[in-house]
DNA sequence: CTGTTAGCGCGTTCAT
DNA sequence: ATGAACGCGCTAACAG
C-alpha cells in the first residue's frame, strides 16, 4: 500500500530540479555522469517511474495501442480467435513499453467507430486489426485518426494499409495441388463471404492450381467460416450442389472441422469417402479426428513482424505502407488419405 | 484526420467556461437548465469527450482494468485460454466507461510485480486475474497496490480476496456420481498441481462422491492441466499406478482432450474401454472424438459477475471480499459412455 | 550541465 | 448559476 513518489518528490530527496530526472528517465542528454548515476540509481531504489498520465498530458502519448477483433458469441469459433494471437502480440508490445488495450467489437460497434471511448478520448497511440472479418469502413475510419494502423490476416485491395498477412494463395495452392497429386478431380472450395481477403486469395490459389490441371473449380461461398457454417455449407453442397466430390479443402480449420463432423452425421467417412484439408494450423487441428491435414502458418513469427511496424510507424508516422507476406506450410496428417 | 477539440475550444464557442463545461460532462449540478442543454447538444455535435489523460491526471483514474492471465507457449492448451472469457470481460467492461489492458505474463514476470510498467505507471484502476494458475505471491504484490483485485476461477485460501468461481466441487461430484451410477468402481481423478484452487476443489467433490459410495479414490496430480500433460500423465497413471481403472475424471476438457487422444494412441477405446468426462465444457468439447462428456459452466454470466463486482469496488473498495460461487451443469455426451 | 518557467487539458475550489 | 484561478505531474523551451 505504499505511497507512489512523484519525480518532484525524488527531485526534492535529491536536490536537484524535475528536469534533471526528466532527462535522465527519457535518456536525454545534458546531464552530467555523476548526477545521472545518482538519479539513476535513486530511480531504481524506489522503483519509480514517471506518471503515465501526466506524461500523456504533456506528449500527447498514451503507451497503449488498440488490439481490434470481431465480436464472437459463446459456441462461435473462428480460427483467428484460435491461435494465441493476443498474448504474442500483448508481450511483444511490452518489450517496447506499450500495453495492450483489447477491443473485440460487434458490427454496430464497428458502424459507429468515431462514438468508441478509445477513439473520443485519445486513449492510443495505434491500432492493429485482426482477422478478415472487419468492415472495410471501420477500417478508414480508425485510419482517418491519423494514427498508424496496421492489418493482420487482411488486406485492403482499394486503399494501401499496412498488413500483414499469410501467403494465402501458395498456400491454397499447395494444398489444392496435393490433393490433385492423389488422384482427386472433383474438389470442393468452401470459401468465406466474397470480399474477405483471406478467403478470396486463398480461393484463387486453390482456382488456379485447377486449371494448371485442367480441371473445374466447385466453390460455395459462406456466410461464416465457424464450424457451424463449415457443416451446414458443406451439407448443402454435398447434397445439393456438387454430389460428386471427393475432396474439401477449407478457408479454415475451424470450417474443417465442422466438415469432419458433418461427415460423420452424414454416414461416410474421412479421408475414404471424403479428403479434407484445412488451412491456419490452429493448436485443434492435430487433436480432430481424423487429425487434420492443413496449412500451417507462423503465427508467432508474424505476431513480431506486425508488431516490429506498428512499432516502426509510432517513431515514423510518414512510412509508406507495405504489405508483408509469410509462407505458409503444408502439415500432412490424416484427413488428406496419405 | 479531424483534429480534436478540447473542452476549452469549446467553451469559447459557447461562450461558457471551462467549469460548466466539466459540469455538464460529469453530471454535477450547479447548472442552469438551458446552460446544460445547449452544451449537451453541442458535445454530440462535435463528438466531444474529455481527453483521457488530463482527466486521469486530476483524478487519479485511469479508466482501464487489467485482465490478467497466464502466459502460454504456442500448442500449449489449457482450459482457461479457450473459453472467449477476455472478450465477454471486456466487452462489459466497456459499459461501464472502461477498458481493459490484456496482460499474459510468464512466471518471471510475475516474479517481480512491481517491475511491472502497469503497475509503476499507473495505468490501470484493478485487476482482473484470470484462473488458477496464477501464483499467490503476485496476487498479493497487486492487492498491495491498494487497487481493487477480483480473482476468476480461482481463490485464496489463507486471504481475503474477492473471486468468482464455479461451484467446482459440486460439479465433480455430479460427474463422479453418474460415472458410479454407471457401474465404475475404479475410477481415476487426474487432477492439475496441488495447490491449484480449482483442483483442489474438484478433487474434494470427486472424494466425497467416491467416499459416499465406499470406493477407493485414486488421483494422479499432473504438473499442468493441458492436453500434453493429459496424455502423459494418463499413460504413466494406467500403465504404472492403477492399472485397473476404467473410468477417468479430468480437471478441465484441454486434460480430457488429452486422454481421449492419448487412449487411442495405446489401442484402447472410449467409452468401451475407458470412460472419460472433462470440467469446462469448452467449445471444443463437443466436437472432440467422442464427443466428451463434461461439466458446463456459465462463462458468461460469471463475466458479468466478475465485472459487476469490481465495478462496485471501483465505486466503493471499502467493501469486503465475497466469493461467489456458480452452479454448474453435467452435459452427457458419448465419452461416458451412456 | 543544470534550474526555472510555462503549459498540456482537465476538475475543483472559491469567488461572484 | 457561473467564472476565475489553481494545480494534478510531467516535458520542453529557455536561461544561465
Amino acid at each position: 500500500m505504499e505511497e507512489k513518489m512523484s519525480l518532484r518528490d525524488l527531485a526534492e530527496k535529491l536536490n536537484v530540479s524535475t528536469s534533471t530526472i526528466s532527462r535522465v528517465i527519457n535518456d536525454k542528454p545534458g546531464v552530467g555522469d555523476k548526477t545521472r548515476q545518482r538519479v539513476i540509481e535513486a530511480l531504481q531504489i524506489y522503483n519509480i517511474t514517471s506518471n503515465s498520465s501526466a506524461r500523456s498530458l504533456k506528449t500527447s502519448k498514451t503507451g497503449n495501442i488498440a488490439l481490434i477483433s470481431k465480436r464472437r458469441e459463446d459456441k462461435y469459433i473462428t480460427s483467428d480467435h484460435h491461435h494465441p494471437f493476443g498474448p504474442f502480440i500483448e508481450s511483444e508490445l511490452r518489450k517496447y513499453g506499450y500495453h495492450t488495450i483489447a477491443m473485440s467489437l460487434g458490427d454496430e460497434e464497428m458502424e459507429n467507430a468515431g462514438k468508441l471511448l478509445m477513439i473520443k478520448e485519445n486513449r492510443v497511440d495505434g491500432f492493429i486489426i485482426n482477422g478478415p472479418s472487419i468492415p472495410a469502413k471501420f477500417i478508414m475510419a480508425l485510419k482517418n485518426t491519423g494514427l498508424p494502423v496496421v492489418l493482420f490476416g487482411n488486406q485492403m485491395t482499394q486503399v494501401d494499409i499496412d498488413s500483414i498477412v499469410y501467403h494465402d494463395r501458395s498456400g491454397a495452392y499447395k494444398a489444392t495441388k496435393h490433393l490433385i497429386e492423389h488422384g482427386h478431380k472433383n474438389i470442393l472450395f468452401l470459401s468465406g463471404p466474397r470480399g474477405w481477403y483471406t478467403c478470396d486469395e486463398r480461393k484463387t490459389g486453390y482456382t488456379e492450381a485447377l486449371i494448371e490441371s485442367g480441371l473445374q473449380e466447385r466453390i460455395t461461398y459462406m456466410t461464416d467460416t465457424t464450424i457451424e457454417s463449415g457443416k451446414t455449407f458443406f451439407k448443402e453442397s454435398i447434397e445439393n450442389v456438387y454430389p460428386e466430390i471427393t475432396a474439401v479443402i477449407c478457408t479454415n480449420d475451424a470450417t474443417a472441422i465442422g466438415v469432419l463432423d458433418e461427415v460423420r452425421c452424414l454416414g461416410l467417412k474421412v479421408p475414404d469417402d471424403i479428403a479434407v484439408i484445412g488451412f491456419d494450423d490452429i493448436p485443434w487441428a492435430s487433436l480432430s479426428y481424423p487429425p487434420l491435414t492443413t496449412i500451417h502458418v507462423f503465427i508467432e513469427e508474424m505476431g513480431k513482424i506486425t508488431v516490429n511496424r506498428i512499432i516502426d510507424l509510432l517513431k515514423n508516422p510518414e512510412l509508406h505502407p507495405i504489405t508483408t507476406f509469410a509462407a505458409t506450410e503444408l502439415v500432412i496428417r490424416k484427413s488428406c488419405g496419405c
